[in-house]
DNA sequence: ATATTCATGTAACAAGTTACATGATTAG
DNA sequence: CTAATCATGTAACTTGTTACATGAATAT
């Protein structure tokens, strides 16, 4: 039940926002905390509503589609406060890309090679949109003014940790790929095993 | 569908195995590359078995409970080959941990600290985990070494993805609970929004 | 005595994914 | 002229979670 109090959390510290809006935060490429598709989230907006957690207001717009703009209520502050209570779960490890490298003696390990390339780009793009955002956090400060000075540091915590995930990311698919392509050169001069 | 193939690897890295052994596998406390309930594999299994992917042996005891031991067939290990040229989906971030820390501003800032300190003990009594398999595998030889004339790479380069994810989240852990200790002994003598 | 380990399963439910549909506007 | 952006939604499906049930054998 983490999704609702992520989109909570999200208007709680943006304010106001509408399905389209969080979508765009909350899409695998960018999201920092935890990630949603559309879908999920249209159903989850309804529901919140439903239970009074949530506002819709509906903006009329002439040059877009109207919009339903999302705020928190009373009720929907009640309840972020007690899911801060809870006991969190802990994080599951599903990755794809895991996956495939456990299985490469099995498989095309060029493939898997390539796919890890792949990863790497993504994670350099994470990374650069992350540094992007932790410069306009900071807005010249360095670290401990901001942690100094700062009304709110949350958001500034959890991007923190978006972007040490990504650089170890970057540092390890490095290191895999310059592995996977040396053995792939001896194996293909000797082939052994 | 990355549970199946999942399960796939583990079989083709282990051997054989049963339901019982795999749910020790994928427990979310020591799984490396993907986690699942109990639940999930026994259905998975169920359905790996009816598609041919694999075959069960019963094992009778006479002292533990009977078991089926699960073993990879030609059409698991061309599914699983097939599986490696597939493009991974980009892994998902869904932590109530870092949600809660988004929401840090509405709620109770002392249980969340109390919660991150729950994950440091977390992150390090995995990391330690990690290490002695790590030094298992290894038996002896150094990284050069072992990436010189071992077999295979795949669940060794795994777990390295593993243990650094766990160095980092206890770093991260650690910044965290001193970062908001201090703002906490802050606006507790001087309370200013 | 009590808890943990071994070993499997059913059933109900919640969460996440994929495919499809609409339709105007603006940027390249 | 084509693609992307804005903005929402329905429906069907697949995965993942939680609760419950059984029952003997060890370890503390």
């Amino acid at each position: 039940m983490a999704l609702r109090h992520a989109i909570l959390a999200t208007l709680l510290n943006e304010g106001a926002a509408s399905g389209y809006d969080l979508a765009k935060s909350f899409d695998i490429s960018i999201a920092k905390f935890w990630v949603a598709t559309p879908q999920q989230l249209y159903r989850e907006l309804d529901r919140l509503e439903s239970e009074g957690c949530v506002e819709a207001r509906v903006v009329t717009q002439e040059k877009r589609p109207n919009k339903r703009l999302f705020t928190l209520t009373e009720v929907g502050l009640a309840t972020l406060a007690q899911y801060t209570t809870t006991t969190p779960k802990q994080t599951a490890i599903r990755d794809d890309l895991l996956v495939q490298l456990q299985a490469i003696d099995a498989g095309d390990g060029s493939t898997v090679v390539a796919n890890v390339e792949e990863r790497l780009r993504g994670s350099q793009e994470k990374l650069a949109g992350y540094q992007k955002l932790r410069d306009r956090i900071l807005n010249g400060r360095n670290e401990p003014e901001f942690f100094g000075d700062a009304p709110h540091v949350g958001p500034y915590l959890t991007l923190l940790r978006g972007i040490s995930f990504e650089e170890e990311n970057i540092r390890w698919c490095e290191m895999t790929i310059s592995v996977l392509r040396k053995r792939a050169a001896v194996t293909d001069s000797a082939p052994g095993e």
